[in-house]
DNA sequence: TTGACACATCAAATTTTTTTGATATCATCT
DNA sequence: AGATGATATCAAAAAAATTTGATGTGTCAA
């Protein structure tokens, strides 16, 4: 879990706006989203899509599952939860 | 507080560093710690470490105070706190 | 009141990130 | 096999962030 890289994850309104979409599962089946769905719903580019998914998936927050065609992902939860704890424990936030 | 400013805030390693820095009050009095410091302790030009604390003022993490000649820093630790919680809350994690 | 110090600001250069459009891959369907 | 759909990747363009060096402003001390 890198602090860094998630930070910089989470700091692009379109990467956060895609995680937040895939988090809430708003969307397919139960847990899972796929890409086709989000470049329908925000009518942004596939690759823009595409590039901004890679990064969340290097940053560990979420995970892809490919079933034939389509790719699912879903948020991992645990990433973004480590990633809080390790903030609140170096400044000390007792929290 | 905006979640988006803060997590790229929190994005860039001397930053992040400066931050723990003025956090951790490792100078100067108790809770603070001036500019020269930094910039002291770490080599760097003073343009680059002045630059970093504007980005970290407007984000709202850090406060000024100037005394004389000085200015001091202090962390502020509950809007730290608001942007941990916001995450917390947006992705239901439940902590 | 001059000089040195602490810091901010600015413009230019550099680096990094993001966007775009094109093309490639691979699975499915006919 | 050929067409189509879903997605990845790539190179070039564009945009944004960072770094650098120079200069400006205010404060203090001699």
């Amino acid at each position: 879990m890198d602090v860094l890289k998630i930070a910089k994850a989470l700091s692009d309104p379109l990467r956060l706006e895609i995680l937040r979409r895939i988090a809430g599962k708003k969307c397919c089946e139960d847990k899972w989203l796929c890409v086709c769905h989000l470049v329908d719903d925000t009518g942004l580019l596939q690759s823009r899509v595409s590039y901004h998914i890679r990064e969340l998936k290097e940053a560990d927050l979420i995970r892809e599952e490919t079933r034939g065609r389509w790719n699912y992902y879903y948020f991992k939860e645990e990433t973004l939860k480590e990633y809080l704890s390790a903030l609140n424990d170096q400044f000390q936030l007792l929290l």
